[in-house]
This record gives structure tokens, sequence and C-alpha cells, in this order.
DNA sequence: AAACCGCTTGACGTTGACGTAAGCGGAAGA
DNA sequence: TCTTCCGCTTACGTCAACGTCAAGCGGTTT
């Protein structure tokens, strides 16, 4: 248990440049030991960094992101007024995410019927068309 | 029919600044007709503009945008080389849109997590604190 | 006519999220 | 020992997506 991972490993997995990791700590989203002077990352830094990456691409702000790993860490062991304003904010996150999820459906479905529109094009012109692409000047 | 916007009336609808109207039409995403120097929108404009903002939201960038719209534009009379790429595309951002959904409901059953881990904390807390906030200094 | 709108076009400023270049330090292989 | 890798820090550069003035134009209300 307890594995470490440099950061060459960590960039390799996660497809991020070293640049990225560093600076993610530079903003006290990550925060690796030290041997010496390389950074020696944890299994909880790589848990971190796998809800950073999702965070980011479901269009979070890294303040955003920022905001949501302090409060797993700070509302086991705060007062009842700072755990009560973890729930709030983790609710609104919630939402938000929600009516993203709604943006997402529907843009799919009509992304779908695009699709099937451009079928239905390519159907007819096999019909109606020349088999040759035909020579048409790009928009201008 | 075929009504027509200010400016002024999509930026209440909408919720963006005349700036950020302006700049789509700088970057090539609208096209509203002129009557004199002030411009004047279709509801093809008014629909694209809904696109745009969608799109915003679910994470893409103004280019990918714009490539989308200018499929939705072009591949109805392009080529049969056009009309393929337009449907490669468009499955692009079709699996993007599922993989991006997926990360959503991960996202979304963690935050459940949170929060129910939230309201169990404090439900002991209840049962186990003093009555009063506690007077815990911020972390440092 | 003056004052006031709302809309317009530049042009420069800003913010977030990194990229990039320069130079240093340790370790490992030839 | 020399070179060749990482890895580190510092600091300036960049790109997208607007924000923020400044200055001017065309109608209309007073």
């Amino acid at each position: 248990m307890s594995r470490t991972f440099t950061i060459r490993q960590l960039t390799k997995e996660f497809d991020v440049t070293a640049r990225t990791l560093r600076f993610y700590e530079d903003e006290g989203l990550i925060a690796p030991e030290r041997r010496g002077q390389t950074r020696i990352y944890a299994s909880r830094d790589r848990a971190r960094i796998i809800l950073i990456l999702r965070g980011r691409r479901v269009g979070f702000s890294l303040s955003e992101i920022r905001e949501i790993l302090d409060l797993y860490d700070t509302h086991h062991d705060g007062g009842v007024t700072q755990t009560l304003h973890a729930r709030k904010k983790f609710e609104e996150q919630l939402h938000k995410l929600e009516r993203q999820k709604i943006d997402i459906e529907d843009s799919l479905t009509e992304l779908r019927r695009a699709i099937t529109a451009v079928d239905d094009a390519i159907a007819k012109g096999i019909l109606t068309a020349p088999a040759v692409e035909s020579h048409r000047v790009a928009a201008e």
C-alpha cells in the first residue's frame, strides 16, 4: 500500500505535462512531498489529480476545483458552520452539473439528428449524383 | 414569421453583453444584417446564438463551435467528400460529448456521496458536539 | 439647437491556464 | 571524468474570450 509516484509517471498516466502538475501545486491543488528537491507523489495526490482532471473536463475552473478539494479536506474537522457551508457548496456544484447534463443531452440528440440528416443526404446523393466527386470550388 | 431582433433584445434574452455578440460576429459565428450601421438579427442568428451558448456551457471552444456551425451550413450543398467529412466531424463531437457525460455522471455520484457524508457528520455532530459553534481558528 | 440616447468601431487591458527558455543540481552510464 | 538525463526554479510569453474605455454617428425628445 501507500505507493508513491514520480512526476514523470503521472504525466504519462494522465497525459499532462510536468509543468501542469507543478502549476497545480503552485495553485495549492496538490502538495506532494519532497525527497530533497524532487517531488514525490503519494496515492492521495494521484487521487486529487484524477479529480482535478475530471473537473477540468466538465468545465470547472481551477479555483472551483480547489474549492471542492478544500471542502473534502476541511469539512471533516471543521465546526458546524464550516460543515454546513460545505454542504451548500456541494449542492451548488451538484445543480451546476445537473444543468450541464441536460445541455449535453440536448446537444447529443441534436448531433444524432444531424448525423442521420447527413446519412439521408448521402443516400440520396448516391442515387442522384454522378459517382465521381463533384468539382465544386470551395465556398468563398 | 421571420422575426428580427435588436442586439439589446438578445443580450437581455440570453444574458450576454453586446460586446460578446459583436465578438462572435468578428469570429464568424454569426452574421446579422445591417440597417445602416446597426445590426439586425434574424431568427437564424438567434438560433445560432442558442447553439453557441449551449456549446460554450458544455465546454466547447469557440473554434470548435464555429466548426460545427460551418458544418450545418455547408454539408447540404457540398460534394460527397464534404458531406462525409461533416459526418466524421459530427461523430467526433458526439463521442466527445458522450465521454463528457460519463465524467459528469461520475462527478454527480461523487458529489452525492459527499453530501450524504456531510449529512452523516452533521447528524453525529448534533449528538456529540456542544450546541455552540466551535471556536476553532482558521487554518493558517 | 442642445442634449441625450443607443449603437457603432477601434484599440488596448485582463484573466486563466498553462508554454517556453535559461540555468542549476544530482545521478547514472560510457 | 565527461556527458547525458531527469528534475527543479524563475520568469517572461501566449492564447482564448471577452472587458473596458474612447470617440463618433444617427435619430428623437425637450
